[in-house]
DNA sequence: AATTAAGCATAAGTTAAAACTATAGTTTTT
DNA sequence: AAAAACTATAGTTTTAACTTATGCTTAATT
């Protein structure tokens, strides 16, 4: 048994087809379908059953696929420690951001580390706090993006940035003609909030904790983007929070209704996370210089109050 | 890089001498050396700092050791998931027991095991509970025997039996004359108890938690073995609590001094414990029945209270 | 200081594994 | 029924891994 049997196994695995998985692997087809046949015959079990069309993975088949990611995963991470021990600044780099930080955040900085760092290859993915935390600690992701502090163990956090909340109140509410205004003039049952699984939200229930939420809403919301909630305030069907970073894309009509907090601000603060074994420190580093950059310049330091982004148990 | 590469790192890196890795690898040693010579070339680093007599691991070649002990151990565990797809029961098999449990338990189910499943290779440790998960979680046990419960999340426990503790009273002591005692009985400050560390303790002190104990006993003892504590208690130095499994191979003299206690007996729980994925099912399930076995004749059910074996944070 | 022993590296040759091209044999699609 | 898509097999070449023989260096012995 091989790295590169696995490595194959997992080609096809994935692109249910023996040619197109030998194109992957840059070999022929025959090359794959011999090794493959070599590994089975080794474990003397079927992998793949080719009697469907396309081929499928056999109930021990998946395991094998489950256990050889595992295997080729560690066994890249080998690089990676060569390359931290040379300082190289390079190679693979898996990001993940969540998604109410991704839209604003990633236009700012990307174009800037691709061209600093140009033998980088970053791959980024939105994902939501608890896919994060999970994929760090097997190791399908090196780092990312979210709101913190989440206490995790194996995860260390590198703040970035604390981003204010700012409320968006539409031209009928009583608290429009305010010029800034305070926690106790939100009203929980008010606000339109994102759907369920994201961090901001439960920032939002944290800030508002000494308020019970009724659930007594004349309708529910499922929504995964801040558009959708600025459009039902202007609707005249509440108010939203939105994070400071995501006001500034916004037209001035819109910025009309912003209401920014008297100081100390809410926010979320947001961090560069990774796991602790820190493989990867050296393009962290990086990717943090380059972050800080860019944001020193869009937000200036304020008096803010943290808000935790962890749901309430 | 190969996976044999890495077994032949791992090789040197043990023996540190390339000659003597080699025969273990069954190889030469200039396949060996070659071997080496081309991984160091692949990654551009130095393994081995080959000046120093014996041999010597680099600082970069003892992270890849530590990365190449866990893909090789994930690679092994291959061969696992399809012995448990066939229901072949053989193989490596590590087996860890605590100190309390291993001299009573092991001699009774050990030769009715290896008679049984002769193609099991049995590797067994003597550790303590801590350790104990930590090499389940990482790999490096397929189970253990210890006690529970452990509240683990990842790992699952399979209760043996319940152990009862038993009281030794020397002759002088107040309590001797009576046939069995109560809790209440025990003087938490004069019971010898084993060395940090053991989960035997643990119980004991659990089991008297009512009592604060006043550590100002007249002196300090670090003992990891039943006998010095009985022998202390005969010396007239306290009182001390054994496992019921311990008692049975006393002297007909000691003996004597046992008192069982009222029931409901405080006891532990002795369980096989292992990781959640079940890898090695069918040789945790035999030894589990084997051990069920010879424990039937050995311990009568009783009416027990499990004490716990965690230590009190 | 010369000799021996121990241990890793190198050289040259052999064997085995992994790759390729060409093509045959299926199954599915048209 | 023919064409297309896909996997398996055959035969060959290339590459990688292993072997034996031997050289080189360092440490131990006399």
């Amino acid at each position: 048994m091989t790295i590169t049997q696995l490595k194959y196994v997992l080609a096809v695995a994935e692109h249910k087809n023996f040619t197109l998985a030998a194109e992957k692997c840059f070999v022929t087809q025959p090359t794959l379908s011999m090794q493959i046949q070599k590994i089975e015959e080794e474990l003397d079990i079927q992998i793949f059953d080719r009697t469907k069309k396309p081929i499928q993975l056999t109930e021990i088949g998946q395991k094998i696929v489950n256990q050889s990611k595992n295997i080729v995963n560690e066994a890249d991470r080998i690089q990676d420690i060569v390359d931290q021990q040379k300082g190289f600044i390079g190679g693979e780099f898996r990001l993940g951001i969540i998604p109410t930080i991704m839209p604003t955040l990633l236009p700012m900085f990307l174009n800037n580390f691709i061209k600093k760092y140009p033998k980088v290859k970053l791959i980024i993915e939105e994902l939501n706090t608890n896919d994060i935390i999970e994929k760090l600690k097997n190791g399908h992701l090196d780092a990312a993006i979210a709101a913190t502090p989440l206490e995790e163990e194996k995860i260390k956090e590198i703040v970035l940035y604390f981003e204010p909340f700012v409320a968006y109140i539409p031209e009928n509410h009583n608290s429009f003609h305010k010029t800034e205004i305070e926690v106790d003039d939100l009203n929980l049952d008010e606000i339109l909030l994102l759907q369920d699984g994201h961090c901001f939200r439960d920032g939002i229930l944290n800030l508002c904790k000494n308020q019970n939420q009724n659930e007594k809403n004349h309708f529910q919301l499922e929504s995964g983007s801040f558009e959708t909630l600025i459009k039902l305030a202007d609707e005249g069907l509440g108010t939203t929070l939105l994070p400071y970073l995501h006001t500034l894309n916004l037209s001035e009509k819109d910025k009309s209704k912003l209401k920014h907090f008297v100081e100390p601000k809410p926010a979320r603060e947001v961090s560069l996370i990774f796991p602790k074994n820190e493989l990867k420190i050296h393009i962290i580093d990086a990717l943090r210089n380059t972050i800080s950059g860019v944001i020193r310049g869009a937000i200036a330091f304020q008096n803010v109050q943290i808000i935790s982004p962890l749901q309430k148990k």
